[in-house]
DNA sequence: CAGTGGTCTAGACCACGCT
DNA sequence: GCGTGGTCTAGACCACTGA
């Protein structure tokens, strides 16, 4: 069972996704809510504040809270989505393969975007996935070994995430993304259907546990006509 | 003067800014924090909810709220960021040029973007900037005409958004952004420095005001090597 | 003016971590 | 068991919208 508001929010989404709430119409107040749910108004608003976080509704002081039109926004969503994941929703077929998996030490560069010590024990995997027979990313991950004692080829073939959450009990709690442009390297040329471009869109990820530890640099090196992403930004977020 | 908690956020912020509070570090309870700013004890977590959005901690349940390491966090931030405000952070010299300025009905490919009605009538701007005596990036701007009735050169040379915000008192409430590789156009190589690049990053910019209506779209196309994007997402937002 | 959402309060009980 | 953050309540006052 969930939080009272996020079950909440859960049913008023889906009455927005069913169409039972059409864009434009206003939802009934926050006062006519909290009869509804039988609940308390800070119950309610929480709700709603998840709604307008998703790009549900827009609450307007003074006027109500309107349901918005989300068919623009259908595309697989920002933040932390495994490939794997994306690739599902994607519906197309993925083929991962597993170029190395070893454990090394923390050199300079590592050591400056994990924050760890010189020398500390990682992990560093080097996979490429094939979508509709074409290699289109190279995925570099590193992960300190301490969290991570046991790491095989059939788990990177299949997804690290569900390995480090499911069976390790580890929680991940949010990750920073960053993305540019850079020229194609030689191992970019090596593992991927790069055609004629010269240029990979890295997007850097850095993924932290609950525990505030900062545990997995990622960098996903994607050919560029390939690359899409969705940012959702609220103002002053 | 702001509300409470945004007081209370912005001035724990700046302690951590300032080093006063190091990563690693917990902070007071919330229990000590309702007693440090004389407030109850929701105001206070409101303003803790601000900072882990922010990146600044990190709550853990059970154990307290820890300060994060934001030095790798330090480029101008994701979301609703005008170009100005952009370069202005990046303390660079830039220079606007107005190539184009005109009334015009949407066709097929606005409408659609727009979701507006077929011949509505739109503002176009298209805008170079130039960074460092380079033009790095093409502004490709269209506003509902119905929102913004008066629209100069000297308006798009200095910050639409300022003028749109300020002098018309219209309000920005959120974006929806939208990244993808693409070969550069015809009119990208006329207006952009490209080098011998072929391609160009486009980020597109669905721009929403606070009655809900989307009144702008922007398709700003960078060339690609001075082009980057970071994103701070929580997991499950 | 009545009705809306935005902020704030002072309490309560719960789930979790640590010792 | 104690202290932590997570949820929830029932009220209050305010700012804004629209008739």
């Amino acid at each position: 069972m969930l939080n009272k508001y996020d079950t909440i929010y859960q049913q008023l989404a889906k009455e927005i996704d069913d169409g039972k709430r059409l864009p434009g119409e206003k939802l009934p107040s926050e006062h006519e809510l909290t009869e509804l749910f039988a609940t308390s108004r800070e119950t309610i608003r929480k709700a709603l504040k998840l709604l307008s976080e998703h790009g549900y509704i827009q609450k307007i002081r003074g006027k109500g809270s309107i349901v918005l039109d989300r068919s623009t926004f259908d595309f697989p969503v920002s933040g932390l989505v495994s490939f794997k994941e994306l690739a599902h929703k994607l519906g197309d077929d993925v083929i991962t393969t597993v170029h190395s998996l070893q454990k090394i030490s923390a050199n300079d560069f590592l050591q400056k975007q994990l924050g760890c010590d010189a020398e500390e024990p990682l992990w560093a995997v080097v996979r490429a996935r094939k979508i509709s027979g074409e290699s289109i990313i190279l995925d570099k991950d590193y992960f300190l070994e301490e969290y991570v004692p046991n790491l095989t080829k059939e788990i990177c073939q299949d997804s690290i995430y569900e390995y480090v959450e499911k069976t390790l009990g580890l929680t991940i709690s949010f990750a920073k993304k960053e993305m540019f442009v850079t020229e194609a390297t030689e191992e970019d040329k090596q593992y991927l259907d790069l055609q004629n471009y010269d240029l990979v869109v890295v997007v850097r990820n850095y993924v932290y546990l609950d525990n505030a530890v900062l545990f997995e640099y990622t960098e996903s090196r994607h050919r560029p006509d390939k690359f899409r992403f969705v940012d959702f930004a609220r103002r002053n977020r």
